[in-house]
DNA sequence: TAAATTTCAGATAAAACAATCCGATTAAAA
DNA sequence: TTTTAATCGGATTGTTTTATCTGAAATTTA
């Protein structure tokens, strides 16, 4: 089965999307994120907490705690989740899996596959959540 | 991590180019192929049966036996190698991860990396094998 | 202080993926 | 016909990813 990020990424996007949309109700409890995105909620705990030390979101422990965003949506890039949970790897790696593709001793699809990466990245890179945060909420609604 | 095609369909891929750029000389044993590519010899020959079963090699057994393209590398795209071992999910399934993402209910990224997506569909679909056989060939030499 | 509710942390279980093993079958050559 | 050398096919093992479980710690309210 081909992947481009891992489920812990995936789940861990749509979390922060997610606390993006609801960041002026305050804390979010984990149950409310697993319930709507519908992804378990034991993983998507240990998600938060991963991003939590990474610092892209904040928790606060015990009765009405929860999560948050850490800092403002306009500085949290999708970039910042990928590489905090799935590591920026891919941008950097053969996609036919040479080992030692590189732009002096390129595989055969090296130059054509690394300008796609780079849109990739400059996307992931440059979008900041605020962008998403109304389409998110539009998506939410419909889940 | 992070990957986007699967170990068996990057040495899929891997093999066919090596078939590819040795076309000339018949048959290819699995042993050369995975001893060349250093890739586990067991894993690769499971994954060239799977390539004949799809009709994109030809096997031959017993004594002097071995593989070779099924077809000219002028018809055989790498989307083909791609579509019989991982399929093609990743070209039709959201990047978030959101299982209900379609163009009615959109993810907040799915317009952008929905162009990526064709873009890198297009790339491994209008390229053929013989495009990349001197290239492959150089690679061969490197590893 | 006690009760309620939440995150935190570690262990464990289940599933998917990657790799290996081994004997059977096939085919060419001596 | 026997030997040799290759693929084929099924079972098995190992590793990583995904998911779950349980109890401790933290924080608010009564």
């Amino acid at each position: 089965m081909t992947v481009i990020f891992s489920k812990k990424c995936e789940y861990g996007m749509q979390a922060v999307l997610y606390l993006a949309a609801h960041q002026t109700e305050g804390v979010t409890r984990v149950d409310d994120i697993a319930a709507t995105l519908k992804v378990p909620k034991e993983f998507v705990s240990k998600i938060l907490q991963s991003l939590t030390a990474s610092g892209i979101v904040a928790s606060k422990k015990g009765k009405f705690g929860g999560f948050a965003l850490a800092k403002d949506p306009s500085v949290i890039r999708l970039i910042d989740v990928v590489a905090a949970i799935d590591g920026l790897e891919m941008f950097d790696s053969c996609v036919l899996g040479f080992p030692n593709c590189t732009p002096d001793t390129p595989c055969p699809v090296h130059d054509t596959w690394g300008e796609l990466r780079t849109l990739a990245y400059n996307m992931l890179t440059e979008e900041t959540l605020d962008k998403f945060k109304q389409k998110t909420i539009n998506k939410i609604k419909t889940i």
